[in-house]
DNA sequence: TATTGTTATACTCTATAACTATA
DNA sequence: TATAGTTATAGAGTATAACAATA
């Protein structure tokens, strides 16, 4: 339990580090804005998944996903198949150009944060990692009310030995 | 220095604490969206400053700090002085009212921490906080550019007794 | 001529609600 | 009746550019 004070200067925080996601922002190719990048990202990493499973991952409304891919989808970067085991589903997949997009997506943010973090240890960059990941549990872990995908709740603290895998 | 990997998990967190921070924005009080509530949290917490001033503290442009601050002002929440050193500056103060609506957000904001981060220990909060003071530092310092505007950068930090002032 | 601040315009992201097509 | 997804609409946030007043 922490006091008032932390609390207020963590919202601020917060409301702060919107700059440096703008930041980020920049430097995304044309035609690929940041909801189309986290689609892309998603994707690429937990594989191919229906609306509703990307949806959850992005934390957004679906009708906010259905435009992001819809984006994605009419630059050839993703396909929607149709779900054999329920019609009304599509499933989402990832084409190669989608997965060079990707790559190129994670050149320029890799190596943005490369530049801006130079001075920081592997160790201080992976800490925040864990207490976002964490921040980002204790929020959703009381909306998404699901538990019934448990897999995507799930844990998954632990780090893989190349891409943590928490969403 | 850290790995690609790590690059990409942090900026895909970046990305992820967006559904935090609509958390947050939903708890707000009617009239006072987010950008209002960052201009009455930067006032409080350094007191009366020039329109310029409330932009670098935001990191936004300064036509989007005019519309927030035209904003709250039509609310009553903040008044804009004539500034008597320079005709073209604005000098923006807090009002009573505007006193109240801070502290009403800052309840609200810290109840919701203090639900959400039940589990934290302060620690724990603290280490958040540094973290992401340092990440945007570590991103600011290098889009200012100003170090003529060295008044501006400068002083200021000094707190209130109430609340920490890392911006 | 440069700077402070405002306003107009445009774009991205998001949520709500209405709608379709399946289940 | 309920669910998966789409589309229309509206609201908030931001950036760029044009403009007014002052330095």
């Amino acid at each position: 339990m922490a006091e008032q004070a932390q609390y207020e200067e963590l919202a601020r925080q917060l409301s702060a580090v919107g700059a440096v996601k703008r930041d980020m922002g920049r430097i995304l190719p044309p035609d690929c804005p940041a909801g189309s990048a986290a689609v892309l990202t998603l994707l690429g990493r937990h594989g191919d998944m229906r609306m509703s499973k990307l949806a959850e991952l992005l934390s957004v409304d679906m009708s906010v996903t259905s435009r992001h891919v819809a984006h994605v989808a009419a630059r050839g970067w993703i396909e929607r198949h149709p779900d054999p085991a329920d019609k009304r589903s599509r499933i989402l997949r990832l084409t190669p150009a989608g997965l060079t997009e990707l790559e190129e997506l994670s050149l320029r943010t890799s190596r943005l944060l490369a530049e801006r973090l130079s001075d920081w240890t592997d160790d201080e960059v992976g800490q925040l990692i864990r207490l976002m990941t964490r921040l980002r549990a204790s929020f959703g872990d009381c909306r998404s009310v699901p538990a019934r995908h448990a897999a995507a709740a799930a844990p998954v603290f632990e780090e893989t030995t190349r891409t943590p895998a928490s969403t």
